[in-house]
RNA sequence: GUGGUCAUAGCUCAAUAGGUAGAGCACCAGGUUGUGAUCCUGGCGGUUGGGGGUUCAAGUCCCCUUGGCCACCCCA
C-alpha cells in the first residue's frame, strides 16, 4: 500500500486518458472560437464574497466551499464554479465592447460527498456572454452547447429548457410556490419544509415521494409571465426551432443556483443510470454583475461538466481515448550514441521519435517499439554502422529496407504519407 | 451531511463449514547468437486497505478507521 493516495474526490488524469482531456477542451475552443468566443482564465482563488453572490441558498455556498483565511488573514475560497468569476472579472476591468464573449476550462472544487460522475475536484468548460438581452443569445448559447456534443459523437443528449420569468415574474411565482407548499404543511418531507424556508423554487427538484403529489399539482410558471418574459421564451423557442434544435420544454426546471432567472436550460445524458445524469446546464443571470458591484448588464452562459461528458462518451463509444502515435521508434543495438544522433535527427525533421534505453536487447527493444505505437522501427547494429546504412522496417506490416543512413528522413516521410 | 454496499498481486478476479493465499492479463528473461505484435518455458510480484479483538488457528467472525461505489441531498 502507497503512503499517499490522492484526497478523496480527487483524482489523477494519467495517460492515455489525460490525451482525451486534452482533446475535449481543445474541440471545445474550435467550437465556440468559431462563434466569436475568446478565453479568460480566471484564478483559482478569489475573495469569499464573490462567490457568496451566487447566493445563500445553495448548497455550493453554504455547505461546500473550500474557504479558508489566507496568511494576509483575507477570507478567500477555491471557486466552485467559474460564471461569478468572470463577472467578477467583467465588473473589475470593464471590456469596452459588448456583448463580451468568452469561453474558460479548468478545475473547480466543491466539498461533497464523492460519488461516480461527482469529484470534489472537477473540471468543467463553459461560455459566458455579458452585455446583451437578445433572445437571439439565448439561442446561439444553447446552440453552441448542443454543437459540442455533436462535435464529440454525443447522439443520446437531451435539452431541457425553461423560464423563470423576469425578476417581478419570478418573485410572484416564488410566493405563489410558498403558499402552495406551505398549505400542505406537515405532508411535505422535513426535507423539503428546510428547502421551502430558503428558497421554494428548489422544492420542484425534490426526487422524494411523499413530495410528489404537491408537486404535481405546483403553479406554473408560466402563468407568472408578464409580456416580456412571454415574448422573450417564446423568441428562444422560436429560435432554436429554426435551427433544428430538439428540445423540450421542462416548467419544473429550476437550476441550483440562486443567480439564474429568465431562460434556463440543461443538458442532460441518455445513458445514465445513476442520478449524475446532468452534463451541464446554464441561463440568464441579469442581475450578477451588478450584485459584484459592476453595472447593471445582462449575461448569459453555460457550463458543462467534463468528467460526466466524458462519462457519456463512455456510454455512448465516441471520442475514445487514443493511445500515443510516433512516426519512429530507434533501436540502436550498438551502444547508444547512434540512437541519440538519430532520433534526434528525426525530432529535428519534424517527426516524432522515441527510442530505448538501457542497452537492452534488440527483442526487448523491437517490444517497446511496438507498444510505443510507431509506425515504423528505426534499426542500427554492428553492420549499419559499418557501412552507412540503416534499416526500417513497417511495424504495420509490409517488408524492412536497408537504405543509406543519409535518406532516412527521405524514406520515412514518405511511408508516413502513405498512412 | 444521512443511509447502504464493497475493499485479496500493477489490472480483472478465485480461495468449500474460520485451517499454510491462487489464476488470467501485464511486466522481466529465455526458447530464436542481431527484429516486435502469435506460441512455449521460467521468473518477478501480496504483513488479503489500515488498526484492534475473538480463536489453537482469521482473507473468512466482531469493533474501529480509511477509501471506492450506490441512494438521499446537491449539482457538473
Amino acid at each position: 500500500m502507497p503512503s499517499f493516495q490522492t484526497s478523496p474526490g480527487m483524482r489523477d488524469i494519467l495517460p492515455p486518458e489525460s490525451g482525451r482531456w486534452r482533446r475535449f477542451t481543445a474541440v471545445f475552443a474550435d467550437v465556440v472560437e468559431a462563434a466569436g468566443y475568446q478565453q479568460v482564465i480566471p484564478p483559482l482563488l478569489e475573495d469569499l464574497g464573490v462567490f457568496t453572490r451566487i447566493g445563500d441558498a445553495t448548497d455550493v455556498v453554504t455547505k461546500e466551499m473550500y474557504d479558508f483565511v489566507d496568511k494576509g488573514d483575507r477570507r478567500v475560497a477555491l471557486r466552485p464554479e467559474q460564471t461569478a468569476s468572470v463577472c467578477r472579472a467583467f465588473a473589475q476591468h470593464r471590456p469596452p465592447v459588448l456583448p463580451w464573449k468568452v469561453f474558460y476550462s479548468g478545475p473547480n472544487f466543491r466539498y461533497e460527498k464523492p460519488q461516480r460522475g461527482r469529484y470534489r475536484q472537477f473540471d468543467q468548460v463553459g461560455i459566458e456572454v455579458l452585455g446583451v438581452d437578445d433572445p437571439m443569445l439565448d439561442v446561439e448559447v444553447i446552440a453552441l452547447g448542443w454543437e459540442f456534443y455533436r462535435a464529440l459523437g454525443l447522439q443520446q443528449v437531451t435539452l431541457i429548457v425553461n423560464s423563470l420569468g423576469e425578476p417581478g415574474d419570478r418573485s410572484r411565482y416564488v410566493e405563489a410556490l410558498r403558499t402552495h407548499f406551505e398549505a400542505a404543511g406537515e405532508q411535505l418531507t422535513e426535507q423539503s419544509r428546510v428547502t421551502l424556508a430558503k428558497n421554494p423554487l428548489r422544492v420542484l427538484d425534490s426526487k422524494r415521494d411523499p413530495d410528489q403529489p404537491f408537486i404535481a399539482t405546483a403553479p406554473q410558471i408560466a402563468d407568472f409571465y408578464g409580456d416580456d418574459a412571454a415574448e422573450h421564451f417564446a423568441a428562444v423557442q422560436a429560435g432554436l426551432q429554426s435551427l433544428g434544435i430538439p428540445f423540450t420544454v421542462e416548467p419544473k426546471l429550476v437550476r441550483g443556483l440562486d443567480y439564474y432567472r429568465s431562460t434556463i436550460f440543461e443538458f442532460q445524458g441518455g445513458t445514465f443510470e445513476s442520478a449524475q445524469n446532468g452534463l451541464g446546464g446554464g441561463g440568464r443571470y441579469d442581475g450578477l454583475v451588478e450584485a459584484l458591484g459592476g453595472p447593471a448588464t445582462p449575461g448569459i452562459g453555460f457550463a458543462l461538466g467534463v468528467d460526466r461528458t466524458l462519462i457519456a462518451c463512455d456510454d455512448e463509444g465516441c471520442f475514445a481515448a487514443e493511445p500515443l502515435q510516433l512516426d519512429a521508434f530507434v533501436v540502436d543495438v550498438v551502444g547508444g550514441l547512434e540512437a541519440a544522433a538519430i532520433t534526434a535527427e528525426l525530432r529535428a525533421a519534424g517527426l516524432s521519435a522515441d527510442r530505448g534505453y538501457d542497452n537492452r536487447s534488440m527483442k526487448a527493444q523491437m517490444k517497446l517499439a511496438n507498444r510505443s505505437g510507431a509506425a515504423c522501427a528505426v534499426i542500427i547494429g554492428e553492420q549499419e554502422v559499418a557501412d552507412g546504412s540503416i534499416i526500417v522496417k513497417p511495424m504495420r506490416g509490409g517488408d524492412q529496407v536497408t537504405i543509406p543512413r543519409s535518406g532516412l528522413i527521405a524514406q520515412l516521410s514518405e511511408t508516413r504519407t502513405h498512412d
